[in-house]
DNA sequence: CTGAAAGCGCTAACAT
DNA sequence: ATGTTAGCGCTTTCAG
């Protein structure tokens, strides 16, 4: 059997209720007693069993992250990698852990915010990639659970942490305009994807504020996907002189397949793309991107996170909106 | 309050041991009141608190990885990927969930692991990385605390899943012979780290067999770090004619080196890597690799861990061996 | 087959 | 300041 508050109790002959106030910092307990705990404890090593504090305290101290997408598009888009490495890294710095789904068909997706909700097992959530009418926003709702969705979920009242997509995407289109790119098309993500739906109207406004055209091209996240749909644009009678890519992982598949099709980036074709990854090394003389500032994201949702879960005020509905930065390399140098 | 069992009993007019026992699928209830207990739980959406279960079976259904990296390697690296997305699709099969932590010092590492064990929060253990004299293995060992380790682990008696890496390593070698490259260089991974040691011997049984000179160059993970060692490498006098390289993550970094020293792949260049990621697709022709099966090992881990913690008879030490298999691409075609 | 009751290890209210 | 006590929600004997 493992050692408990009883067993350090009685080392140190003093009550159990002591030892746990030694344990929670507890002010009002004796010096002597307190360094009679304190040396029992370090003698036989002990730590306090998280399930009998999860139960008693009704918190586990686990916050989840559950994505929803397949396995396999999980571990190739960078995008959660640096989500995933992003969070355990500031969790490192709390008192919380790590809990991790993946989920890829939506009933899985369903059930699992069944299970994880009702059986308490994570103290609250990280959304991400929200979607119109997201039923998960709905549940945790219902259940007011402790949540914090890192995107733009339209029209609800939440919390939510997120770059101003708008924004840097017509960033990210102006800057190929000023730089002599004139037919500029997006290969975008799918539909009602907030981020997807978001840099579209920022494309949009950039292309119509300065008179041209606007050319989408929809694709499904996969490099496979992307690398299709890039052709099929790139060798329509009205080729594009540019690509804005929804991010740096379908930007690989686009340029596999302007490569395929002979045409050279940036001479031939001009690209932009976004996340800012290590993807962005791979084309000779770079690729430029959007840099969305990951980290700080993260960090916000987090803190927001665990104020959630411990503070007592119950705010109704926040926002935080992280900047982004272009960051120029080669890809979009107009020669 | 949260509707527990009490409240069902109620319900259902029956004792709260009988809805415990309908939950658990106990045979010896009666269908009568099996069925009104059954219909009290769905009305209420009843789901049983993990917490209290947790604490009662002394079982949390987490099963925990530490990956001993900062957390910018982690996201970079698809091996991290992958790894994390294959366990938790894998998990998604199990009633056990995953626990993810990335602590990049050694002190906190210790310090993690000693809160893992003694707290009792996960029920076991994922081990990666394995090192020579690896603390934490013999902590864990000292605990009896189960733990599978994915890599080789030299010398300890315990549970672990890997490729043969020098076999791996011996035939993508000899690929690069019979394609009738001569001078053919190893960009290893660190010394002291099992997989590159492992595959540096494989590599040197086949230079051997050859009769040919071994050539190997140290490079540290990152794609930083291999880009420079292979571009000295491949400045250097006596320049190879091919390259296996440690991962594919890294051979990304190597055909930059190749790439600014004007050598083309395979032309100037023979190049053979691991991991068979999406990486491979990115140069021209697509990058050899060697598919290392990562699903099927970290299947086999999962499965073994699971065992342990479920089992009741206690295997003193298995290893389990999955095959792998060289992917020809391009870059290996010495045309 | 089923209910009553004990107790997992801990926290916190209560009493002293 | 500290010990006693009552649960948290569940599983699992033990009786019957």
């Amino acid at each position: 059997m493992r050692v408990t508050q009883q067993d350090i109790a009685r080392l140190a002959n003093v009550s159990q209720a002591t030892v746990s106030r030694v344990l929670a910092g507890d002010v009002r307990v004796d010096d002597a007693k307190r360094t009679r705990v304190q040396s029992a404890m370090a003698q036989v090593n002990y730590q306090p069993d998280v399930r009998a504090q999860a139960l008693r305290r009704r918190k586990t101290q686990l916050i989840g992250l559950v994505i929803q997408r397949d396995a396999n598009t999980v571990k190739d888009d960078p995008f959660f990698s640096i989500l995933v490495a992003e969070i355990a890294r500031t969790l490192a710095k709390t008192k919380f852990h790590f809990c991790l789904d993946i989920a890829d068909t939506s009933s899985s997706q369903s059930q699992i915010y069944d299970e994880l909700l009702r059986t308490r097992r994570v103290d609250g959530l990280i959304v991400v990639e929200p979607q119109m009418d997201d039923i998960r926003l709905s549940k945790l709702q219902a259940d007011r659970f402790p949540f914090v969705v890192i995107g733009n979920p339209k029209g609800a009242s939440l919390h939510s942490v997120d770059n101003d997509n708008v924004l840097c995407a017509r960033t990210a289109a102006m800057h190929l305009v000023e730089n002599g790119f004139k037919k500029i098309a997006f290969l975008a993500g799918p539909e009602r994807v907030a981020v997807a739906d978001d840099r579209v109207a920022g494309y949009n406004m950039a292309m119509e504020q300065h008179g041209l055209t606007p050319m989408i091209k929809r694709t499904a996240f996969g490099i496979e996907a992307a690398s299709e749909a890039a052709e099929k644009l790139l060798s329509g009678k009205d080729r594009p002189d540019a690509l804005l890519v929804m991010d740096d992982y379908l930007a690989i598949g686009a340029l596999r397949a302007a490569n395929k099709l002979g045409l050279s980036v940036p001479g031939d074709l001009g690209m932009v793309s976004f996340n800012d990854t290590f993807l962005t090394t791979i084309p000779e003389g770079g690729l430029t991107s959007v840099n969305m500032n990951f980290e700080l994201l993260v960090q916000q949702a987090v803190k927001k996170l665990v104020e959630l879960i411990e503070g007592s005020e119950e705010q109704s509905s926040t926002r935080h909106v992280v900047p982004c930065e272009l960051k120029v390399r080669g890809s979009s140098q107009k020669n």
